[in-house]
DNA sequence: CATATAGGTATCCTCCTTGATACTAGGTAT
DNA sequence: ATACCTAGTATCAAGGAGGATACCTATATG
């Protein structure tokens, strides 16, 4: 029997997926709290990122079905971002991820 | 104010980096019910995966400190891998993300 | 006229991860 | 004598993700 690709079968490989990006997990922690526009977005990254890299994960997630992009048309250009439904449920994976995080940031401490 | 590498400050970016590796989540997974051997794990995986490539990310996993390995000195060789303290903690990520990760097929489904 | 604004895309380059292959150890089975 | 077993490492090639830069829209402002 051949080894399959189980994207959209094993919950754990089709999570490592979507969650793969370089920064997908914060992106997600960002919009937790209602929609956020393209450039707020930018300044509120921990780290220096280009807005082609930023448009970049926005649109895989976006096409994953994770967030939503809202236009208005209007000049200069207003762009919002915000969690789908399916998005809105990861809520309980960034709640662990959280805790364990600085849990984990705590071990690292003690091991230095 | 510049912006900063937030890997053990910002609990977010800090398990970003842990699971950044293409097998990471799910090697947590298969190891988070007692020591596994290497071929064991080899066979256990969803899709192709060389050794070398295994043996790479068990590796990186050990250096973050999530797992263990165990090397038992007899010939053929027997090597056992298992989580830490710090790695078993990570259960309840995986709960609320094998939960997500079903929503998000149902939602994949339903989408086609 | 030049510039700033917000939110992008197009293109190229580079680096990192992964994959493929070959090689290793020492003992046991055929 | 040869092959097989486990659990790797060393090396090289390929692919993809990310970063840097230039360019685009249409309007308002100096």
């Amino acid at each position: 029997m051949d080894k399959k690709d189980l994207f959209g079968l094993c919950p754990f490989v089709t999570s490592q997926k979507i969650l793969s990006g370089k920064w997908s997990i914060y992106l997600l922690y960002l919009l937790k709290d209602g929609p956020v526009r393209f450039n707020e977005l930018m300044r509120m990254m921990p780290e220096e990122i280009t807005h082609t890299t930023l448009s970049r994960q926005l649109k895989s997630l976006e096409e994953e079905g994770l967030i939503v992009r809202k236009e208005y048309s209007q000049i200069p250009p207003k762009v919002e971002y915000f969690l789908s439904e399916i998005g809105n449920k990861f809520d309980k994976v960034l709640l662990a991820m959280g805790e364990w995080g600085e849990e984990y940031i705590e071990f690292l401490k003690e091991k230095a």
